[in-house]
RNA sequence: GUCCCCAUCGUCUAGAGGCCUAGGACAUCACCCUUUCACGGUGGCGACCGGGGUUCGAAUCCCCGUGGGGACGCCA
């Protein structure tokens, strides 16, 4: 039988970085094995779902490039069949209409809370058999059984066992006919053949529920792989307002898809000592089985480093598109100027994101706006300045116009004039960007471009000068 | 409160009874390289939650604590 694997967000809001991973996971386990990956979105919360987050979603897995062979579905077209199956349930029994008002369901609760229980439903219609009625308050009520226990082998977690006995009568169909989660994901992964149901930690609880209703509907039980949770840097819940969540807010602040997939697959999961993994690798190498129980904590800089490490080693034409994403994001207009391919050969190693180089590369983009003078003062006040700012100019002017040849120009000034490299470097360096930091030299001034460069190299002269 | 789950350096992890004086990576510190900043290189610091068992032998198995997390919705 060939794997199938589903991911189902909720579309309540953007694509986070916990559901990035459990879609990874189950992308994953899809292609490692031949399989097929399927999208659904759960969408039956009506109060809560926006076309807005489904976009937010699709684009997010888009970016990621992880590719659904199937869906995406959406579980507000399929009511009909819920409907239906609804309907099946209760005409064997395993299934029936009650009809508390939502307050009567909250009191249940909290005098089952008083007396130190386990707040449940106390099966008031269980066995009534009341008939359909029109009742704002009418449910249907999945008939849980009361004896034995419900065992299933987690492939990350291990063996779990619930005694029904912990389980009440879970609503199946709201009051406002649309089917809840509990019962809607079940119908839904029966007929689009999930073999594998990889989610998030906090299901575990809800999986007893649904092997009942596999059962009562006579089903297969698919396996079950519950994947712990991602905390923040204090191990707390992953939260908006202290974090960044958005797998589109890490694009924004400049990092890499391949780079987020590569430390999110090793956050849970590893393969001895290898931290970087390509596609694939990811494919051939990963299994759902080898994940950990534990939650682990979520490390930017950890992150930042993966993130370096592929804008090191990247085929620099093909970070281009996204690194112009960024420039054009930075508002820097890029109709004159350097190539982006060649700016990224010179930040690559200088910076952790996309972000950062493309706010360091606005000196190429457009004048020097800001001059250090602590920089112009030590480097250009000197002596030496004017000496190599006119030499560099002379040779600067004839030069072949790329990095290595510019290079050899700044060694001949310095035989020429009989200084160190560091006498040379670091004026043609506040010349160029009136700062002592920059790329190597030969690249900061190659960047420029021929006729910048000469005029910065001028109006550095005046400076030296004044 | 009740139920379920988890527990190795600050962080991600290796570890499936002797290979462990516990390995790697990120971070951090020092030094080297060097035209700045970086990159890179070398090295340092740094962990088996506690207590009981089982065993010739336990990070690894069992039990009890402790700590953390999840769930208890007509949300997913």
């Amino acid at each position: 039988m060939t794997v199938r694997t589903r991911f189902a967000p909720s579309p309540t809001g953007f694509l986070h970085i916990g559901g990035a991973r459990t879609a990874l996971y189950c992308w994953l386990e899809s292609r490692r094995r031949s399989g097929q990956f399927i999208l659904r979105i759960e969408d039956t919360d009506r109060e809560r779902s926006t076309d807005a987050a489904v976009q937010a979603i699709l684009d997010a897995m888009h970016w990621l490039d992880l590719d659904a062979d199937e869906g995406p579905f959406y579980q507000t077209r399929r009511l009909e069949r819920y409907r239906q199956v609804a309907a099946e349930l209760v005409a064997a029994g395993n299934a029936y209409y009650a009809y508390e008002s939502k307050e009567e369901i909250e009191a249940m609760r909290e005098a089952a809370m008083a007396k130190g229980e386990k707040p449940r439903y106390n099966g008031h219609y269980r066995d009534r058999n009341e008939p359909y009625r029109e009742d704002p308050n009418r449910v249907i009520r999945f008939r849980n059984p009361t004896e034995g226990s419900v065992v299933f082998d987690d492939k990350v977690k291990g063996r779990i066992e619930w005694a029904n006995s912990e389980l009440d009568d879970l609503v199946i169909f709201r009051s406002d006919g649309w089917p809840t989660y509990n019962f809607a994901v079940v119908v839904d992964d029966i007929d689009m053949g999930i073999t594998e149901v990889i989610r998030g930690d906090d299901h575990v609880n809800n999986t007893p529920r649904q092997i009942n209703i596999y059962h009562a509907l006579g089903a297969a039980v698919p396996e079950f792989a519950h994947l712990p949770m991602i905390l923040d840097k204090e191990g707390k819940k992953l939260s908006k307002r202290t974090n960044s969540v958005s797998v589109m807010e890490y694009r924004a602040d400049g990092f890499l898809p391949h780079a987020i997939l590569n430390y999110l697959v090793r956050l849970g999961w590893s393969h001895g000592d290898q931290e970087i993994f390509s596609r694939e690798e990811m494919i051939a190498l990963f299994d759902i089985a080898d994940v950990n129980k534990a939650a682990s904590r979520f490390d930017t800089e950890k992150l930042a480093w993966l993130n370096q490490h592929y804008l090191k080693t990247d085929d620099p034409q093909s970070l281009a598109a996204e690194f112009e994403w960024h420039l054009q994001r930075a508002g820097i207009d890029t109709s004159h100027g350097p190539a982006p391919v060649d700016v990224i050969v010179a930040l690559r190693d200088r910076v952790h994101t996309l972000k950062e180089m493309a706010e360091r590369a606005k000196i190429w983009y457009g004048p020097i706006v800001e001059w250090d003078d602590k920089a112009v003062a030590k480097h250009l006040g000197n002596d030496s300045a004017p000496a190599v700012l006119d030499a560099a100019k002379a040779l600067l002017a004839e030069v072949e116009w790329q990095p290595a040849p510019i290079h050899r120009v700044i060694e001949q000034v310095a035989a020429q004039l009989a200084l160190g490299m560091g006498k040379v470097a670091q004026p043609l360096r506040v010349a160029m960007t009136g700062t002592q930091v920059s790329p190597s030299i030969e690249h900061t001034i190659y960047l420029a471009g021929r006729a910048e460069a000469l005029r910065r190299l001028d109006h550095a002269k005046a400076l030296a000068q004044g």
